[in-house]
RNA sequence: GGGAGCUUAGCUCAGCUGGUUAGAGCGCCUGCCUUACAAGCAGGAGGUCACAGGUUCGAGCCCUGUAGCUCCCACCA
């Protein structure tokens, strides 16, 4: 048997442990009909990124749910990846190409600079797979995908041309959102709204025909260059005589017509209001039901561009400085009101977005998303926690077309092809030699790239090997359950859910299990730009990966946000080290070597037995429920209170007698817990497993204990609960005193229940600091001079301690503790004597208070012995 | 303007479909190096479960309302 060290220290142990299985190739996974399957496809990491605690979380929660499914018999298939995140890839290659080069992108070209990404990628792709293997992760590197692999990228084509084969994908211009600084289209789903302090200006524009004025209130007083008309209510007095008369933009001198429309609301700032068709999707509506000319003023870089007259090339921030001094040195401006609104910014570089008119790719959503809200309605895809179902309907029933094309390089290129002579469209699954409509062959690629979250829209089956019709695809798709946080379910679950329903006619998975956010210890988000970001490798080194796992998991429910603290670190450690030690013990006390529950079983062996049964079944329950963080803590508490401070300690007095079958139990029950564990801390229980007698070739294949009817002992565990309650009576009474341990006394023992307390004597001597042991039945009249009575429910014990007694203390104290237990009787009394709980109340909860007014009564009778006792 | 969540011990949080005298970790107090573990052991203090009503035999949990905090969504200039 191995010698194990008195510290465990997970860093030697980890790395080897996971070799281990790498080598054995347990995490891999094949289509086996002899088996239900288990599958998760892992939302796949960008490519740039690093393992921050949101994917420690993440992957943890994932890999607890495999591990125990592969424990329970299940073909558990995890499959990994990583997402080649168009945007901030781009942006990072780029930035190292300014950096070091002092080239942009343009210089390159476009084939070189994507050479330049791939190279990247193959640099740092890996570095968040080593990341992840430190956390413990169990999922099948062999199926590993890539968003932009081959296998992908036929996905990608097949779903594109088939979506716009049945027109659910178009081309045509509409306001979009712009981010002036990454120079591409984003989706609504990337648009961060951020409440920004402004100022509502008051603009004066003169009527055509001298009679006057009309004042319009803005917060973006630079669009005023593209306005082409104003519009007021048809219903407002104050206004409506003017539908249908002309004003002069100033500044501009451009004569725009007044409309009626009833976007312009009654009573808000001046009641009449600009219209900016090519920057506002309301104006841009407004103007298409009055045929407002459409002036677009800000380039792509967010300066004026030539339909700025004057203003051309300023910046858009500058430009509306600039028009804000000449409007008020000109006479044309009202008033200031200081404003707060929301302000679009990009979820990539934060900068204020600008919506613009572009002509864009689209996905057609209403049609698409029909089924994908049925099937969250009708159950057939489950969130947990369910309250994220709402958040998603709310969504997809509302959802807007979706602007799927970027004008960035890094992507699936859109496969649609121009024809120069007759401007078709040609869009096909083989790259088109001529134009389908006109035959020519002067045909010109589309250059933007897809948005990042179509390709990651098809990943549940896309990585099974969709479009073909494969077995795999067969065999693990539709997916058990997808773990992601809430932050993304707009951007990535829902558009599986679609995508699933439209590609595959199946739900890509069954349940979504959706975690909160990490915070720092005050509770904010952690981030590069606050610099309070936690490192989870940083963690794992110092605390072990499994108690960093343990930390993320427990003490929080799902969905709900958590907060990181180190020290409960320190405290999970703690836990590891606990584990270590009691292992420890056990093989050091080791003399048989064949893991089996022994023929005869004592008293304490049934009473650990039978809990360990229960807790498998609680825990197996839990699990099967998503309570992850419940059965964690069930978990712990087992083997701190149960197997640790009292099952071993109670073996202690057997071990030293020579005893194999106290042997025999510690180890199968050592061993079951390993197991319980082994999904949650991987790493400390596979190592402690393997140096352990063991009948299976290695923990993270070995069964997952279930309920059996054989290990259930409802009658031992109660008899032997009254035993520990008398010995925790004699402790607190002791500690009470200030008795120290060393100071061993006699104890006299008089129960009502002999039988249970036969043979504990041992038990009272290890764990009660008794000398002796002398047990009789109820009518044993004990106590008297110079002794200590102590009462419990179940027995009076008296300790010959008659320089510890003082009789008028002790009066005191017994006195007390009646009183409080005849009201706590009282209360059941009450309870019991009320005829409407008693007739209406289920029989087992009636039955608990009969119970417990019971066992007060015993107390109460000892205690009043013992008080009369006294002399 | 909608929607969601939170409010439980000094701190951070559990408490699963209503059923003991409401729990954990950390912190605090007392005593212990008891031959697995001082990263430990034993004992202990500490909570009118935000507030007000209601339903129920029974409410931290269900219903209504109120207050405070947080988040998400939404085209009000």
């Amino acid at each position: 048997m191995k010698e194990l060290p008195k510290i465990y220290d997970p860093k030697e142990v980890e790395s080897k442990i996971y070799d281990m299985w790498m080598e054995k190739g347990y995490f891999h996974a094949e289509r086996d009909e002899s088996k239900k399957p288990f599958s998760i496809v892992m939302p796949p990491p960008n490519v740039t990124g690093q393992l921050h605690m949101g994917h420690a979380l993440d992957c943890t929660l994932q890999d607890i749910l495999t591990r125990y499914k592969r424990m329970q018999g299940y073909n558990a298939m995890w499959l990994p990846g990583v997402d080649h995140a168009g945007i901030a890839t781009q942006i990072k290659v780029e930035e190292e190409l300014r950096v070091k080069e002092g080239l942009t992108r343009y210089d390159l070209g476009r084939e070189k600079f994507l050479e330049r990404v791939w190279a990247w990628k193959e640099m740092y792709g890996s570095r968040i797979v080593e990341q992840q293997k430190k956390m413990g992760v169990s999922c099948d590197w062999e199926r590993s995908r890539f968003t932009m692999d081959d296998v992908c990228a036929k996905a990608v084509r097949e779903a594109f041309v088939s979506l716009y084969e049945k027109g659910l994908i178009y081309k045509g211009s509409r306001i979009i959102n712009w981010c002036p600084h990454c120079l591409t289209a984003l989706s609504d789903a990337e648009v961060e709204y951020v409440d920004k302090p402004g100022h509502l200006w008051h603009i004066r524009y003169p009527l055509s025909d001298g009679s006057g004025e009309i004042v319009v209130a803005t917060t973006r007083p630079e669009t005023m260059l593209g306005d082409t008309g104003v519009a007021v209510n048809p219903e407002d007095d104050k206004h409506k005589h003017l539908i249908g008369k002309t004003c002069i933009l100033p500044l501009v001198g451009r004569e725009i017509p007044i409309v009626g429309d009833e976007y312009c609301e009654i009573g808000f700032g001046t009641g009449a209001v600009k219209m900016t068709p090519a920057h506002d999707p309301n104006d841009f509506e407004v103007g298409l039901r009055h045929n407002l000319e459409v002036i677009r003023v800000i380039a792509d870089n967010g300066t004026i561009n030539e339909n700025g007259g004057a203003y051309e090339g300023l910046d858009r921030y500058e430009c509306r400085k600039k028009i804000v001094e000449d409007l008020e040195r000109e006479g044309y401006l009202v008033k200031v009101e200081d404003y707060s609104h929301n302000v679009g910014t990009c979820y990539r570089c934060h900068n204020d977005v600008e919506p613009l008119i572009s002509a864009q790719w689209f996905v057609k959503m209403k049609p698409l998303a029909k089924d994908a809200i049925r099937v969250v309605e009708d159950g057939t895809v489950k969130y947990i926690p369910e309250r994220f179902s709402k958040t998603y309907l709310n969504w997809m029933n509302n959802v807007h077309d979706w602007c799927i094309s970027r004008q960035l390089w890094w992507g699936h290129q859109i496969p649609a092809w121009y024809c120069d002579d007759c401007n078709h469209i040609n869009v096909s699954r083989e790259d088109p030699t001529k134009c389908e409509k006109c035959g020519s062959t002067h045909l010109t690629r589309e250059e933007d790239v897809l948005d990042t979250w179509f390709s990651s829209a098809l990943w549940p089956f896309s990585t099974l090997g969709w479009p073909d019709k494969t077995e795999d695809l067969d065999y693990f798709y539709p997916t058990s359950v997808l773990v992601t946080g809430y932050d993304i379910i707009f951007f990535w679950v829902s558009r599986m859910i679609f995508s699933g329903m439209e590609h595959m006619k199946k739900q890509p998975f069954d349940k979504v299990f959706i975690h909160g956010i990490v915070r720092d210890s005050l509770g904010r988000k952690m981030s590069k730009s606050l610099g309070n970001g936690i490192d989870p490798l940083v963690i794992a080194d110092k605390y072990g990966a499994d108690a960093l796992r343990f930390n993320l998991i427990t003490g929080n429910s799902p969905g709900n946000d958590m907060r990181f603290y180190e020290e409960k670190c320190e405290a999970m450690r703690n836990f590891c080290n606990k584990i270590w030690n009691a292992s420890r013990f056990v093989m050091m006390n080791l003399t048989v070597t064949e893991n089996k529950l022994p023929e005869k079983l004592e008293l304490p062996d049934k009473w650990v037995l039978s809990k360990l049964n229960t807790l498998a079944k609680e825990v197996t329950d839990n699990l099967d429920s998503y309570e992850l963080g419940v059965a964690a803590q069930k978990i712990y508490d087992f083997i701190w209170d149960t197997f640790c401070d009292w099952y071993i300690e109670l073996s202690k007095p057997r071990l030293q007698a020579g005893d194999e079958d106290v042997q025999h139990v510690l180890l199968y029950v050592l061993t079951e817990i390993l197991k319980l564990l082994h999904p949650f801390m991987p790493f400390i229980t596979e190592e402690i497993y393997d140096a352990l007698p063991h009948n299976e070739e290695a923990l993270i294949i070995a069964k997952f204990p279930e309920y059996t009817d054989a290990l259930s002992f409802p009658t031992e565990e109660r008899d032997f609960e009254m035993v520990m309650e008398s010995i925790s009576a004699i402790r607190s009474r002791r500690a009470e005193m200030n008795v120290p341990p060393s100071k061993k006394a006699k104890v006299i023992v008089s129960t009502a229940y002999p039988e249970a307390f036969k043979g504990t004597e041992m038990y009272f001597e290890r764990l009660a600091s008794a000398s002796e042991v002398d047990i009789f039945g109820a009518d044993a009249d004990i106590g008297g001079d110079g002794y200590v009575v102590i009462n419990s429910a179940y027995a009076k014990m008296a300790l010959p301690m008659a320089e510890l007694v003082d009789l008028d203390k002790e009066r005191a104290r017994i006195e007390q503790e009646l009183k409080k237990n005849r009201g706590f009787l009282e209360n059941q009394e009450r309870k019991l004597a009320n005829e409407s709980f008693v007739s209406r109340a289920p029989e087992a909860v009636v039955q608990v208070e009969r119970d417990r007014a019971e066992k007060l009564r015993a107390l109460i009778k000892n205690l009043e012995e013992t008080l009369a006792g006294l002399k």
